[in-house]
DNA sequence: TATTGGATCGCC
DNA sequence: GCGATCCAATAG
């Protein structure tokens, strides 16, 4: 049974929604297409005190989704050339979100790389840039909700998540916050998982 | 208005 | 190890 995740879902604390994501689905939808994977790596974003954070200090043209309400994506350009996907949760003024890091590739496996021009299936989508662009997401998404009707990104629970361990570590690529933030153990993964992005 | 550097990736 | 490549953020 494949049920979407509602926006009471996302209305609980970051991080067991960072936690709870793990084992569960991204679904693409282009068309009548669907590209879909299973969610092995997450990381939070926590509050507008987290220097690692886009939404620290204050609010800004980019960052204001995170300020918005639960349930909807922000979608930024990292490196002037990839794209990174983030689920918002937290209340309303309080910005918080967490970033998709790796996907185990489930549906369109055939689209993804050609999308990615790459065929070896551990490259397809284990990291946050190369998930965005084997299941075409980009900044056009931005601000886009991911529950109720007539979405074309969303996360679903496809039956049981299934036994896996949770592993957890400090974020990646954020050192520049100062060692404080930098060594806050708020990246999650499923242990033992070939998808996971490698460091 | 100008400059700077990044929640990454892939090739050298 | 390093360059790609663009735009948000900040400084002036």
């Amino acid at each position: 049974m494949n049920k979407k995740l509602s926006r009471q879902f996302y209305e609980q604390p970051t991080l067991k929604v960072a936690k709870t994501l793990l084992g569960k689905y991204l679904v693409r939808r282009i068309g009548q297409k669907k590209l879909v994977g299973r969610i092995v790596e997450t990381e939070a974003y926590l509050g507008y005190h987290d220097k690692a954070s886009h939404a620290f200090g204050k609010v800004t043209a980019r960052n204001k989704i995170m300020f918005g309400p639960v349930g909807f994506w922000y979608v930024y350009l990292i490196y002037g050339i990839f794209s990174c996907l983030n689920i918002v949760t937290g209340k309303k003024g309080f910005p918080a979100a967490v970033l998709i890091r790796a996907l185990e590739p489930v549906e369109g496996i055939a689209q993804m790389k050609r999308l990615r021009k790459k065929s070896n299936l551990t490259d397809l989508c284990s990291g946050p840039g190369k998930l965005c662009q084997a299941l075409k997401i980009d900044r056009n998404l931005n601000g886009t909700k991911a529950f109720g009707q007539n979405c074309s990104l969303w996360i679903e629970q496809r039956g049981e998540s299934g036994k896996f361990e949770i592993g957890k570590s400090k974020r990646i690529g954020v050192d520049y916050a100062g060692s404080y933030w930098a060594s806050r153990p708020w990246r999650f993964y499923i242990k033992n998982n070939q998808f996971v992005s490698k460091k």
